[in-house]
This record gives structure tokens, sequence and C-alpha cells, in this order.
DNA sequence: TCTGGGGTCCTAGGACCC
DNA sequence: TCTGGGGTCCTAGGACCC
């Protein structure tokens, strides 16, 4: 007997971080309204009004500023504690619906429906139980594979059908013909801004003819994981879903800073800030960093003469997820790099050559006396930021006064994460 | 005045080895 | 005059994703 034929199913909350702050705040419902990127730069986030005023997916804020004036566009600072909580919320109610789940971003997952009965019957239901257990919108995209169905959600979505549910897999295959012979080639999952140029010159414009397109021959002129994405299209499933997401390989920390920093005791303070808060993430995942790096940057948009940028990785002499050490280490690298003079307007530090903990051994340098003080720093440090809120317990250096900090002019509360601003329902 | 942040994978090319 | 070649490891950079 042949393997049943796979099926998936992509679903995509509709424009999540709005649709977030909408649960909250009903009167934002039906109106124009945007959320911002870190240091409320750009839009990251567009409600279906905004979208249709033609505000741009990325587009920096102050070059709508008119429009957001004239057409009464509510902006918002977005709030990754409140969107990552509501995220977990609809992915353990999505993960109850199959028996394989590959949640593959904040706002999306992926669903093993291979074998399902009634797949498009699963799709509605899962649209109405979100609706009707959080309040936030999503659409449902059903495909014999994962490419397949990022577009059938696509056009779940750019069809607006009434059930919020497209299933690629049941249409007849004239209908297929006609729908990918209408999508613009870059709709493609894998297909960006850099490839879409030179697919024009090789006459591919649509879904289609990239479908059409010879595999091995564009294998040979492009990559082999475009060549996947063209099987893909055909319906032969390439990419399997991952439930289990791998250990991440790196963790990166950095921050536009809210005006410009001119002094080496300022990026200090935001290195240090910075790798606290990686080493945070570092030991939630049990981990432990065995090389780090840090860099400082001007404006990329400055004049030639007032750019620099520069970074330096630095080798650990063993493997830690102590704060200290790592601020340390960082420090020493940032007076490296660093030269006066300049306007600067980022600084990041990144953990790399990361190792599962509990794998480790203690060099012959490391005395055991030592790793258990820290380990019990670390703890204490931790305890006392979950418990009393973030930013409560912090290293001397981070400096109390931080005049660099990112912009955040329109946050809202952090209505499910912090105790003092929980949403009051008032009964009457 | 004001242009995000955090990831992954692949490839090309250099260093090195035998 | 002729002046190996294949494998592996590492890194930087490119492209893409959300």
């Amino acid at each position: 007997m042949p393997a049943a034929q796979k099926l998936f199913a992509l679903i995509d909350c509709n424009n999540f971080y709005v649709s977030c702050e909408r649960i909250f705040n009903p009167q934002l419902a039906q109106k124009p309204v945007v959320v911002l990127s870190n240091n409320d730069g750009c839009v990251v986030s567009r409600s279906n009004e905004a979208k249709a005023l033609g505000v741009a997916m990325g587009v920096p804020l102050f070059k709508i500023a008119d429009l957001v004036k004239s057409a009464g566009i509510v902006t918002l600072s977005s709030n990754y504690a409140l969107y990552g909580d509501i995220s977990e919320r609809i992915m353990s109610i999505l993960g109850t619906f199959s028996p394989s789940q590959e949640i593959y971003s904040i706002d999306e997952c992926f669903l093993d429906f291979t074998g399902l009965p009634d797949p498009d019957d699963i799709g509605r239901e899962i649209r109405q139980i979100i609706k009707q257990q959080i309040g936030v919108p999503v659409c449902v995209g059903i495909a014999p594979s994962k490419t397949l169905a990022k577009l059938a959600n696509f056009l779940a979505k750019k069809l607006a059908t009434p059930d919020g549910t497209f299933n690629l897999a049941s249409l007849p295959p004239e209908k297929v013909e006609n729908l990918l012979g209408r999508i613009p080639v870059e709709e493609v999952w894998g297909v960006g801004r850099k490839l879409k140029p030179r697919f024009e010159t090789l006459g591919i414009r649509t879904v289609r003819d990239l479908r059409d397109s010879d595999a091995e021959l564009m294998q040979k002129q492009f990559s082999v994981v475009l060549k996947r994405t063209i099987l893909e299209l055909r319906g032969q499933s390439c990419l399997d879903l991952t439930e289990m997401a791998p250990a991440r390989k790196q963790i990166v920390s950095s921050r536009s800073f809210g005006r410009y920093v001119y002094t080496l005791e300022d990026l200090e303070q935001a290195v240090t800030s910075y790798m606290s808060n990686a080493a945070v993430k570092l030991r939630t995942d049990g981990s432990m960093a065995g090389a780090l790096s840090v860099y400082i940057k001007t404006n990329r948009y400055a004049k030639a003469d007032e750019l620099y940028a520069q970074s330096m990785t630095m080798t650990l002499d063993h493997a830690t997820d102590d704060t200290l050490i790592l601020v340390k280490k960082a420090i020493h690298g940032l007076r490296e790099i660093y030269r006066p003079g300049y306007a600067y307007q980022k600084a990041g530090v990144t953990l790399m050559d990361l190792s599962a903990k509990a794998e480790r051994q203690l060099s012959l340098f490391q005395s055991e006396e030592k790793v258990t003080k820290s380990e019990k720093l670390m703890k204490l440090l931790d305890s006392t930021n979950g418990a009393l809120g973030k930013g409560s317990l912090f290293l001397a250096s981070e400096g109390s006064n931080q005049t660099w900090k990112m912009k955040s002019d329109y946050l809202t509360q952090e209505y499910t994460t912090k105790w003092p601003e929980l949403a009051v329902v008032k009964a009457r």
C-alpha cells in the first residue's frame, strides 16, 4: 500500500500584534491601527484598515507622519511580553488538533493533517475556537506540502474566504492552475527581494512559472534550497514537520538607542544591559556560551566620514552562563573597538558556540568551589527578577539612569504578564 | 529629529592536511 | 618545461524568514 498523501495545515494569526492589542482594547476595533518596531521606528503590524490606507509593511513611522495625523491612525509601541503570552495560549490550543505540531514563529504553526477525514471542517473549527477562546482571528491553509500550505494560507487571507480556510488539495486541478498563474512569485516562501529580479529576467513571474521551471537547472543557477521549493510547489513534500525545535545556536541581544551615544561610559552601560539580557536567555535554555561577540555602529544612513562599525569576537577560556564573566569579556571587547568622536546609534552582543549545560565538563583550571558560587549568584539573580519583575536586580554597571534607552512612547499595559497591570474586569 | 530585532541555512573561498 | 588534487574545517557574507 502506498503511503498516504501527506497533508499540512498552516495556521497564521491575522495582523497578530494588532489583534493582541484589540483583545484588551475594544475601542481599537474597526480603526486603523499599527504596531511599531522597537524604538518606535517602523511599522511591523497593521490592521486591515491601516493596510487599506496604504501603510506599507516596514515603513518608518516618520515617513507616514502626515497620514497618521490626517487619517487618525492609532500607533502603538510593541509589547512583546503580551504577544508572547497570547501566542503561548494559542499554540497550546492548536496543538490539540493534531498529534504533530511545529511552532514556526510567534504567530504561526504547522499541523500535520495527514490522514484526517475532514481537514476543511477542522480548519473551520480551529478558526472558530481561537476566535472564541482567545479573540484573535486566524486563517488556515491546507495543502500537500509546507510551501503550498503557506500559499493556501495566503489565499485564505487574500480571498477573504468567510470561514478563513483554504484547502489547495481539495481543489479541481484547473482551478489550482488558474490561481497559481495569478499569484506573483515573490509570495512563495523562500523567494525574497533579491531573487525576484533575477527570476524576472528568466521570465518567471508567477508561482506557476516557478513551479514549471527546470528544477535541476534552477538548482545549478541558484541553490539546492530553491530546487526543494520547486518540488514542494509541485506537491512533493520535501520539508518535514519539525516538532522539537533544535537548541538555538546563538543568542543575540541588540538595540538601537533612543538618542545618539558618544561616550564609552554609555556604551558600557548598554553592552552590560544587553549582555545581562542575553545571559538570562542562555540560562533559561540551560545552555552555556563558549564565545561571544560585541559590536557598535553609527547610523547606517550617516555620511561616509561619519560611518563607523566594528565588532570583535572572543573565545572564553571555558564555557559559562555567568553574567559577570560574560559582561566582563564583552566590555573588554568594547574598549578595544571603541573610537571616540562618532555618534553611535546601535550596539549589540552575540553569544555563540553554545552547549548544553547538562553535558558540561569542568575544565582543569576551574575550581568546583568557584563554579558553585557563580551558580548560586545567578540563581539568586534570576529568581529575584522572576518574582519581582524584570530589572529588579541588575549589575551596577548597567547604570540606573539609562538616557540612551530606546523609545517606547505608545506602550500599552502588560495585561497578562505583570500583576499590577492585569486587566481589570468590572462586574455590575 | 525620526529607518527593528532575532534567527537560520547555504555557499564560496582560504587554510590545512595527506 | 613540467609544478597534484581531494577532503575537511572554518569563517564571512549573502539571502531569507517572521
